[in-house]
DNA sequence: AAACAACTTCGACTTAGGTCGAGGTCAAGC
DNA sequence: GCTTGACCTCGACCTAAGTCGAAGTTGTTT
């Protein structure tokens, strides 16, 4: 009994949070996670790390990127772990960012099916061509997301 | 008159079309496109590049990778740049994809709606971190899109 | 024929999100 | 007290989709 044990190896946190270890490390360097240290010098963490990093999969899943989580999680009062209330705060703004990327690609799709069969594929009339409105911006080989959780209060 | 040039250099196409020429050659070098040369070594590229240009980054934007279009127009007979029914199948399986993305990034919002304001964040009990379905494969750090043009017959 | 813009190649660099390996240390079991 | 596995750091490498700069050549115009 009393075997929960206080703190965390880096295998055992990566072996619970399907996280690799090394992405545990690359994740400490980025500011997202931090861990004690043994007087030999190896990580321990404690058992909320495990929730911070279910935190953290969720945010990428919705599409922010480290960066943004970064800052999400910056913006926690204590810099804590998020508690209940900021992930429903948290959650709810990334509902937002959700609803317009389904959307953007809905409207892709549609332009889309408006333009099978018309077979322009024209650069200058074709109306998939034409939209400098939404995604153009970050247009291809850069399909990054909008930090979107700026004005997410 | 007759001023219709038969070939055009790589800046007219980058002006024309709206691709770098920076990126005209690394499509070049990808096999995406070609060019013939002049005595003089530099590239001429006949018009039809502009529609398969605009073929290439439509299908970017729809969110395939340039492998992806490689291998798309490595499906036309003769490896031409697609005509009208090349255009209408492929664009045809393009909103295939383009629903499939739409479907999961909605059940990924329909989730995190029902997760709000529950606040568990449990890696093991929330159904937000609980389905190695739909995008879990391509999991965090690696928002890749899966083929989907294989069997697009 | 000389100027000058447009073109050529090649290698290095970028961002994001990591992975891999070398060489060395720590901790736990027997 | 020794073996073994888990851990440490650090730098190199990876993919994707390009960009940038240097150094040299071509093509066009006057």
């Amino acid at each position: 009994m009393s075997k929960l044990p206080e703190m965390l190896t880096i295998g055992q946190v990566a072996e619970r949070s399907g996280v690799p270890h090394t992405a545990l490390r690359f994740y400490e360097e980025r500011g997202l996670i931090t861990s004690e240290r043994t007087a030999g010098n190896q990580r321990r963490y404690p058992r909320h790390v495990l929730r911070r990093l279910a935190f953290i999969r969720t945010a990428q899943r919705v599409g922010l990127s480290l960066e943004d989580v970064h800052d999400a999680l910056a913006t926690l009062p204590d810099n804590r772990t998020p508690t209940k209330t900021d992930w429903s705060r948290l959650s709810a703004s990334w509902q937002v960012e959700l609803d317009a990327r389904i959307d953007a690609l809905r409207r892709l799709r549609d332009r889309l099916t408006s333009c099978i069969g018309c077979g322009c594929l024209s650069l200058r009339s074709c109306s998939l061509h034409n939209f400098d409105d939404e995604q153009a911006a970050d247009g291809p080989g850069a399909p990054k997301l909008k930090p979107a959780l700026e004005g997410g209060t």
